[in-house]
Order: C-alpha cells, then structure tokens, then sequence
DNA sequence: CGACCCGCCTGACCGC
DNA sequence: TGCGGTCAGGCGGGTC
C-alpha cells in the first residue's frame, strides 16, 4: 500500500495525536512482523513523543532516549483511535499504543510485511542508510539523477522503484512518473540524456507533491489515520489503466510485467 | 559491483 | 457456493 504520499499522509495524520503527549500502555497482540516487534518497546511507558519524522517510506518516533521505526510494508495502516472505549478490536491490529491523553495508536498490518523496531536515540538505523535523498529536497536534482545513472543498464522503471537512486516511489508513483515525463519505462537508465532526467525528477516531484495533498492513494483499504480516503487514485493516469485510452493522446495503456511487477504506460506517449 | 529472482504473508478477485 | 489460480502499493538477501 503505502509509498510516500501515503507515509506522509500517515505522519500528518498521527501527529497532532502523538505528540508531546506521553506513551501509556502498549500491546504486542502479535509480534510476527517482517521483524519480531522487540519486547523492550514495553519499558517506554512513560516516555513522551517529542517528534515524529518521515524519512523515505520510514516513520520515526522520537522519545528521549529513545526512537521508533515503523514501516508499514505492502499493507500495513495505522489509525488513531479516540479512547480505549472507542477501540473496536480488528483482524491484524498487531499493536497498540495508548497515550496519556487516551488516545491509542492501533497498528494494522494483514501482510505482517511491516516492522517496529527501536533503537537508542543516538543509533543510526541502518536501513536509513544506503536511501536516496528526500525527493522533494533539492538535493534531489537533475544532477544527481543523472550521475547517479552511470553505467546503470537496468530498465529505468526498476531504477526508480529502488530505494537507493529515488526514494519514496513506489509501483504506482514509478508508473506515473515516467508516464508525465514521457519516458518508457524499459529504457535502460544509462540510455537517458541530460533533458529526459531532467523531466523524470520533475515528474516525480510533481506526482509525489500532488499525491500528498490528495492524501494518497486508496485502491484496495488505504485510509488517512483518521479513516478518510486518499483520492489521488482519481488522478491515475496510467497505473491500473490497461486497455483505458491514453488521457493525452487516446491510444490504449499497455500493461507488461517488469522486474516481477506490474507496469503501465501509453506506447505512443513514452518513447 | 550490478542485475535479477525469490520469499515473506493474507486477502480480494476472477473464471470455472 | 466453492475452489484454485493470480495478483497486490515493499524490501532484504541470495545467487550468478
């Protein structure tokens, strides 16, 4: 489910909730992530959320002492919950966080693809480490796109899914992208001139910024954490559209299968 | 090192 | 209604 659109929209979401407020009772219902969630969690009762960062795909948790990682992986959500007597216990809530301000933080994950881990304020993360830059800082640039390219023979769609060239797009922002900057998504990387990374960074920018506003994305039960749709699935121009004409130029939408995963794009528009 | 492939899970959906 | 097959928004690790 969640790219980063919809990680930022979980973030906004849970904040104005979470923080500066201090962490309560927390559950483990079922540890079984991608990761076992660490028993240790537990000892941050009492601990106050000075801050909640997103980095990539990645929610970070501040306490004192401490941090939070979650990722949500493939179908992982969480929702606030106004107080314990509003809890309605679901299927595959895996953890729970209630705060001193009654509010509890469920989080929900069917794929158990997700993680919490914690780690010392002071840790570095690893899987922080090898990521691309914030795509909507400057440092994400055309420049950098393009040198970090180099000798890259890999189809430029799988470039952009993978986290350490462009990070935050996922299957359907990858998709988009390439399809509002007019680039095909076999393309080997290397085979990009100056001017097509140029309009790929653009576009990536564009597509992330605008789906963030909308909230993100909601094809199958993605929700804001307060349950509202995100409506960027609206605005898809080519992810799903198999068949649909090509809202530029009226020409069917392709679907073929890259890199084990689904890809969409106008053959006549994406060159 | 780079490119590719697989596994991890469950649920929704489709065709028969 | 049931059943098997397919697909799904991510990521790490293994192999060649």
């Amino acid at each position: 489910m969640p790219e980063l659109p919809e990680v930022e929209t979980v973030r906004a979401g849970i904040s104005p909730h979470l923080v500066g407020a201090k962490i309560g009772a927390i559950e483990i219902r079922n540890d079984r992530l991608r990761y076992p969630i660490p028993k240790a969690i537990e000892s941050l009762y009492g601990a106050e959320i000075m801050a909640i960062e997103r980095r990539a795909k990645y929610l970070i948790l501040y306490t004192e002492k401490h941090k939070i990682l979650i990722h949500l992986g493939m179908s992982g959500a969480i929702r606030i919950v106004e107080n314990e007597s509003d809890l309605e216990w679901q299927k595959h809530d895996h953890f729970i966080m209630q705060m001193d301000n009654d509010r509890l933080m469920v989080y929900h994950d069917p794929r158990r693809f997700g993680f919490i881990l914690l780690y010392d304020r002071e840790a570095t993360i690893p899987f922080l480490e090898k990521l691309a830059p914030e795509p909507l800082s400057d440092t994400f640039s055309a420049d950098y796109l393009f040198a970090k390219l180099n000798g890259r023979t890999r189809p430029i769609k799988s470039v952009v899914m993978d986290q350490a060239f462009v990070v935050g797009a996922g299957n359907i922002y990858a998709n988009e992208s390439l399809f509002m900057a007019g680039i095909h998504p076999e393309r080997p990387a290397n085979n990009l001139n100056r001017e097509e990374v140029k309009r790929l960074v653009s576009a990536i920018k564009a597509v992330l910024t605008r789906a963030i506003t909308q909230g993100g994305t909601t094809l199958k039960d993605f929700t804001t954490p307060d349950g509202h749709p995100g409506y960027f699935a609206q605005e898809l121009l080519v992810y799903g559209q198999k068949g649909q004409p090509c809202a530029l130029c009226q020409t069917p939408i392709e679907r073929i299968v890259l890199g084990n995963r689904a890809t969409y794009f106008c053959p006549q528009c994406q060159k």
